[in-house]
DNA sequence: TTTCATAACTGTAACGTTGCAGTGACTTTG
DNA sequence: CAAAGTCACTGCAACGTTACAGTTATGAAA
């Protein structure tokens, strides 16, 4: 059968499938490269013949099929969120998603999930993705001051975003909250309703957000000429009952602190529960300032005094930011602080 | 040049990439086709060369590309999570995202996530998954009795788990919580402890375990004589500040309920604002059985009667249910319904 | 010795897409 | 009027994988 010399028919590809850009070229009467490009709006393909294209691949619902585009060129259009399990309780996690979800609805990319028990090598899922290319770019959090991660993905110069700085030279994308900020300004809010004696319950010192916070929560101390109280090797990581056993200790002791700075919503909770066990109460002897990502702790105790940090938003920007780093924008362009807002539950300085 | 007599050798692949069939192929002296089968078990490899290749492979740190496998075969390996971005604030979504994940880390599946807004066609996600093919299985939340996607997903006989049942004669893998047995429980707690006029917020009436709710908390006042006391309009997803307005109203009534049931830990903080605005105390004149995904209500309020939805494990069911019935398992196999349990924190009835 | 069966392995084509190197048909230029 | 240039369009090949239809070599059965 020496029918090699005749040019192939072009086949009407299969009448059950979604369409391809062969059914596209069919219809249309094209070559599926040209359809290809005019889809593309590429400038060597004529104005008519692209809206014809384009109308026709309307009509049909024409969808690129992922896996033949990741094939060919690599892109996978997929952006991938690597969590630990053990983030805080309260909605962080979630809003955090939605918030990037709703950036990337608009666009191409899906959103892929990627979480890891924290105990773990939290290089294993950063180098699983580098090395199987499973996504163009990355979102990471709980950044450490010299973090590996971030070490390797920019030697590798994959695209990433971070939630929380770093402090090792190099340069990326991150969105932050100003956790410097909010302790100062927390110290400051005590000592204007008459604190003096401040404990502070702080993120794990291995963390970025650990040095920041300290630092504001010291040079307010100084500034505003408080003390600290020291919380022994407490973090707003510990279980919820050290946090809370801890505590009534604490407000048990010859000289507990009259005032509470906590970083984190659930630790919140669990100090309060403990220093109502040791009969303090709220807005008398002690006042308590936290940060907290959902609204609820006013719910609980008017009396706090709340910041909040948007997470939500968080997620939004570090898309943003992923994407942009994705197309090549310059990484120092896309390094953002967020200023802690009152919420606007908490009770008035 | 006419070397098309020639075979083509077998080129060595790039250097730089990563690992290819090919590039075992070479390195085993055996062809594509064979290095594939051996991969798979086939039965027509040898069970030496299966051995060679297999350790080459693992050498090499071969993993299948996912978009050569998604071209050829159409499968996916991605399981879609289709949740709404109004979802419980306590940490519900991450919790079951969590949980699948657990299940999904020990296999080659990829969780993508899908959100979307439930004022919206919640329909609009899955026919997206279902029309490009873009995921193996689905799981979904929020069912209605009448469910306009699992039918469509069962016209298509396209994989999928959800968390809800449906009443509309189809057979369909999902896990739920028996939220029947728990208004029946939480009604039976409160006239134990003497509560005869008991309030119910319920979930909104187009969901699945609405009906659950409210026939286990009928069932319940009939069998223990005690009656309702309506909330009106109200459900558990209302605006926490309406929950807490119409609460302290309800308690200043002439009339006011001394047992309440919370289907959601979120509006029971709400509600616990309200009654005590209104002068009331829990545990005192009024008690409070509430449902939560995560222990955090008897931080606040050791007196709350609390059960535990465990959402994590409802996460790791759901997720094993779809890669079943992505297997052919029968979907009547795949059901599961969780009994409550009483929080290790709650109160003794 | 021929035929047939089996075990073990292999080449080809196709999934849908795009970079590349063309190919005609016109138009412009000298 | 030939050479060169432009415009609009197109084949081919390849990305990595697997279903399918072979192809050997070997040994058993006739």
């Amino acid at each position: 059968m020496d029918d090699s010399i005749i040019s192939k028919p072009l086949r009407q590809p299969a009448s059950g499938g979604r369409p391809t850009l062969k059914t596209i070229a069919y219809m249309t009467g094209l070559g599926i490269t040209t359809v290809s490009r005019a889809l593309k709006d590429a400038p060597d393909i004529g104005a008519d013949t692209k809206e014809r294209v384009r109308l026709v691949a309307a009509q049909l619902g024409y969808q690129p099929n992922r896996a033949g585009v990741r094939l060919r060129t690599g892109k996978t259009n997929v952006i991938a969120l690597v969590l630990s399990i053990e983030e805080e309780l309260m909605g962080f996690t979630s809003q955090m998603m939605f918030g990037i979800s709703e950036v990337l609805a608009g666009t191409q990319y899906h959103l892929v999930l990627t979480p890891h028990a924290h105990q773990k090598d939290p290089m294993v899922p950063i180098r699983y993705i580098l090395d199987t290319g499973s996504a163009d770019g990355m979102i990471i959090s709980r950044t450490a001051p010299d973090d590996a991660r971030v070490m390797l993905m920019s030697e590798r110069n994959f695209p990433f975003a971070t939630h929380g700085r770093t402090d090792m030279g190099i340069v990326h994308p991150y969105y932050d909250f100003d956790n410097e900020s909010f302790a100062f300004q927390a110290v400051e809010r005590l000592v204007l309703r008459g604190r003096r004696r401040i404990a502070l319950l702080a993120p794990p010192s291995k963390l970025s957000y650990y040095l920041h916070t300290r630092n504001g929560f010291e040079r307010a101390l100084a500034q505003f000429g408080a003390t600290e109280t020291a919380m022994g090797r407490l973090t707003s990581e510990a279980p919820l009952d050290d946090v809370r056993t801890h505590m009534e200790a604490l407000m048990r002791s010859a000289d507990p602190p009259d005032g509470i700075i906590s970083i984190s919503g659930s630790s919140s909770i669990a100090m309060i529960a403990g220093l109502e066990a040791a009969g303090k109460q709220l807005g008398v002897e002690v006042d308590l300032v936290s940060k907290q990502s959902a609204e609820f702790l006013n719910w609980i105790r008017p009396e706090i005094h709340t910041i909040n940090e948007d997470v939500r938003q968080a997620g939004r920007e570090l898309a943003k930011a992923v994407m942009a780093r994705i197309d090549g924008v310059a990484p120092e362009l896309l390094q953002n602080v967020s200023r802690p807002t009152w919420s606007a539950m908490a009770p008035k300085a």
